[in-house]
DNA sequence: GTCTATAGCTTGATAGAC
DNA sequence: GTCTATCAAGCTATAGAC
């Protein structure tokens, strides 16, 4: 592209676009080696070159291998806790806005899955030399409390059994984590968000306190 | 240890004890440092020195790094083959055989903790420049089979209901994957046998035609 | 800011003595 | 079989020109 054309053009110069453009790309590059050989097998030689600059240029906005890594992660923690933050249709049964939950995050992690790939990594896998200064274990726990704080109120208004919550909340974190597991397994494996509807639904008949079938009006 | 003493004691002699010694402790370094680093982050020299031995000694017995780490991994195969095909107390319902098999493989991979977070770690991970050749998903794809079989069971004799017995198979499986999923989570998650115990009833009692709440007489 | 070129290591794997 | 010594190849990271 012209470097000195109208240089008075935009707000910050053509200049400005251009460098934070440069950063996007290498980002996007990056997630994309690290989600295909995970963090120690991936190089920056082959980053670079994905982002069309040479070495130094990562080295510039990122200072290392690490740093690039970091700021991956740093932004979708960001993400994340942004999503878990936003109301959840206040009014409706824990039940439904549970399943309104798990929905909203599985398909954020279903646009997400190479950087659900990399955090699953660290958070499961062995640490492979990345740095582990952003606690992976957040995303984990972010979730369960939210679970947990679900699951109480359905307590709370009679709607689930006295059950131990904290078996409920296992249940429910189980069949949600299988469905983004099944997201990163070969493909031809993903049951997609109405699997993940129907397995929960098939879990709540056993956790409302009447213990009703499914709604369905299948009358044997 | 004496080396030449009783060269006449045992069947095939002191130094072929010795061999496969030196092959097993490389081995259980292996599992040590793969399970720590991960497969490309762990460096044949720290195998190696683990072991107490030097480097032409592994090449000697195994040819490559690849060789090693596809040595370990067919044998944990074998091991979960041979599991999965014990008979399962073929009296039982179908409820208690699941509950049954579930708690098996749970205490298997408990007690191998190491491998099964390198399994986990390549089959929902990136490849990190592992060798594929094993096809990790046989294990997935092996429980996958085993659980629907069982649920199939369990609807035909009508202790399940007619609900599609996919839903119901990826329920236990999620429930199952996730109790294994916290065991390799960094420490202080996991609920053990008996929160596969608990989460598997509450599971069972939405899964059950009759939605029962879980009984604790058994019948024979 | 972005390049070329290269320093300085570490890696997987081997040759040859014993 | 196991050692010491060493290889070529690959890596991260940087210096210095422009």
């Amino acid at each position: 592209m012209e470097k000195a054309v109208q240089a008075t053009s935009s707000r910050k110069s053509h200049a400005r676009q251009e460098e934070t453009a440069v950063r996007e790309r290498l980002l996007q590059s990056a997630i994309d080696i690290f989600n295909q050989r995970g963090y120690a097998a991936s190089t920056v030689r082959e980053i670079v070159e994905a982002s069309g600059v040479t070495k130094p240029v990562l080295y510039y906005y990122f200072g290392s291998k690490e740093g690039i890594y970091t700021e991956i992660m740093t932004q979708v923690l960001e993400i994340f806790r942004h999503t878990l933050a936003e109301p959840g249709s206040p009014g409706a049964d824990a039940r439904a806005r549970i399943q309104h939950l798990c929905e909203k995050i599985y398909t954020m992690a279903h646009e997400n899955v190479k950087v659900v790939r990399l955090i699953h990594a660290i958070f499961y896998g062995p640490p492979q030399g990345a740095p582990p200064c952003f606690r992976p274990e957040t995303f984990h726990d972010l979730f369960h409390e939210a679970i947990v704080k679900l699951v109480r109120e359905g307590i709370r208004s009679g709607e689930f059994s006295r059950t131990k919550e904290d078996i409920m909340a296992y249940a429910i974190e189980g069949v949600f984590n299988f469905t983004i597991d099944l997201e990163l397994a070969p493909p031809g494996r993903s049951i997609g968000v109405e699997g993940l509807r129907s397995v929960l639904e098939v879990l709540f008949a056993g956790m409302t306190g009447l213990a009703r079938a499914p709604k369905k009006e299948k009358e044997t």
